[in-house]
DNA sequence: CTGACTTACGGTTTCCGTAACGATT
DNA sequence: AATCGTTACGGAAACCGTAAGTCAG
């Protein structure tokens, strides 16, 4: 590898303009080094990179096949300057954002496209824990921003600030009998099959859940909600979950007494008191907590 | 991107080793070389790439994230530099295989992926066209090497080798009231449901393809023998795309008078004169002369 | 005290731009 | 005639290796 990158680039230029000279009023050099350039790099690699019998040059069949490989070659490298620009200019190499929940979280979508398109060549690792393992992996830097349930015991290293009260729906199937009536007693609800949330790896199933005696413990948001939409029974999920589902008019809307009882559930942004953020953490923080906003409604800290 | 190919090798190989003596070392050079090109790049990129407190160079966050970009680089930049060679060894930039058949050709299957391990860098190009646009995409150059079967009028300019004939089967479902009989007569094919070959772009449907008057047309030979393996009928297929049917027990071959009268179906490699192959070309023509021979049967030119 | 990194320094190589020349349109 | 590409050439910049200095384990 005996070539140098401004060698390429001379290539490059020459071979997208056709011409040795104008190659050289792009660069901001002599024809001649350029034709040095390119007929060093043709000695370097052993090919014939060029058909010099005309006026201009033309690229040879190799040329053509080579040209590509600069031409990569060139961007990779503009790639690795902008990087390190972001880098010098205070942008995180990676950033680990940390979220516990067990549904898909449509709502990250939009937050997560804007980080994609704002800074592109940030690594971004999202992991999905549960919260105290969120906790621990906050508290020792192994992730930079968490997502989760509002928690009592925080510690004083962890910083958080409310996303906002996740509202949740009493959904049942369009077709399910209790779909006729617009409001349910907790005497009805507990006559009719339940549709709960569990967790493979979460020993405690929170009693205070369970309403009905027939029950069906099934993990993961999404999967509770197919379940109640193939009418199987009743279950109280977040309605970001649901509204999909409702629109489409696969499932309804119960009111019921037993719902407002239930405690609310906040979400909140952690993050770690010392390890302070730079660009990318700072703006997904601030991105979260507003779109936050938008979706579940305002909400202190 | 002011920085050099020697810089980011310096870089790369510091970085894996965790010492600029060793990188000095693997690359034939000064330490001091190592340690000033090292430094130059980070002052080209404007971030510190290690952290020299300690005896040994540790990477930094940043220096951690652009490493992956310089040994792409650097893979890049190999890549090229082999390609080159081989451009100069005598290799095509590119091949192109044009071939006569509706099937998914399993029997390329094996030449194809050894041409990929022997010729990883050279572009493959599969083109499918009709008998009389591959004569005239061989004539004109767009073409390098055919696939097709034997014509009568070729033109001087093209040559020609036999690859084989093609061994037609008369098969149909395991299960379908033909199966019990060994034999066949035309008169019995005649009056059960023939399933027969045809093409979107052909507008001629060979009429001595049809021996039955019940008859479904069906596009391809992998759909065809989908209609055979559901028992709607008999078909006339080539041995190659029936045997892993026949083979799984799924349809059956039957022996018939009307089989051996049929034309023997000959494929013969296709090439251009005046075009000489080079390394690529020349043993994918090699390897598709002595593969037909196995699949095929030996036959002359 | 060994081995590793940095810095200074002299010599060589490489590279750049100017300029002259031949060739093409 | 104008422009393009090649080659020669002088000066400058970059590069390399040696060597001395500093520091960690």
């Amino acid at each position: 590898m005996h070539f140098s990158i401004d060698q390429l680039l001379a290539f490059h230029a020459a071979a997208e303009l056709g011409s040795f000279s104008a190659a050289a009023r792009r660069l901001c050099k002599a024809q001649s080094v350029i034709s040095t350039a390119v007929a060093n790099l043709e000695a370097d690699l052993g090919v014939q990179l060029f058909d010099r019998a005309g006026r201009y040059p033309r690229l040879t069949p190799a040329g053509e096949r080579l040209v590509k490989d600069a031409g990569r070659i060139i961007g990779e490298c503009q790639h690795m300057q902008a990087l390190a620009g972001e880098l010098a200019g205070g942008v995180e190499p990676r950033l680990t954002l940390a979220i516990d929940d067990d549904s898909h979280l449509p709502w990250l979508e939009r937050v997560l496209g804007d980080f994609a398109t704002r800074f592109p060549r940030v690594e971004l690792e999202l992991l999905f824990p549960l919260m105290e393992d969120l906790l621990e992996m906050i508290g020792s830097g192994r992730a930079h921003l968490g997502v989760g349930y509002e928690q009592q015991g925080l510690r004083s290293a962890i910083r958080s600030h409310g996303l906002g009260s996740v509202e949740v729906a009493l959904v049942v199937a369009a077709r399910h009998p209790l779909a006729r009536q617009g409001t349910v007693t907790r005497t009805e609800l507990a006559s009719t099959r339940q549709i709960a949330l569990t967790a493979r790896t979460r020993q405690k199933s929170s009693p205070e859940i369970q309403l009905s005696s027939a029950i069906w413990w099934v993990e993961g948001d999404p999967a509770v909600l197919e379940m109640v939409r193939q009418g199987h029974g009743w279950a109280i999920v977040p309605l970001f979950v649901a509204n999909s589902a409702l629109e489409r008019g696969e499932v309804v809307r119960l009111q019921s007494d037993y719902v407002a009882g239930l405690p609310v559930q906040r979400l909140e942004v952690l993050w770690h008191r010392a390890h302070a953020h730079r660009q990318a953490g700072q703006w997904l923080r601030q991105a979260l907590l507003e779109h936050g906003r938008d979706v579940f409604g305002d909400a202190g800290a």
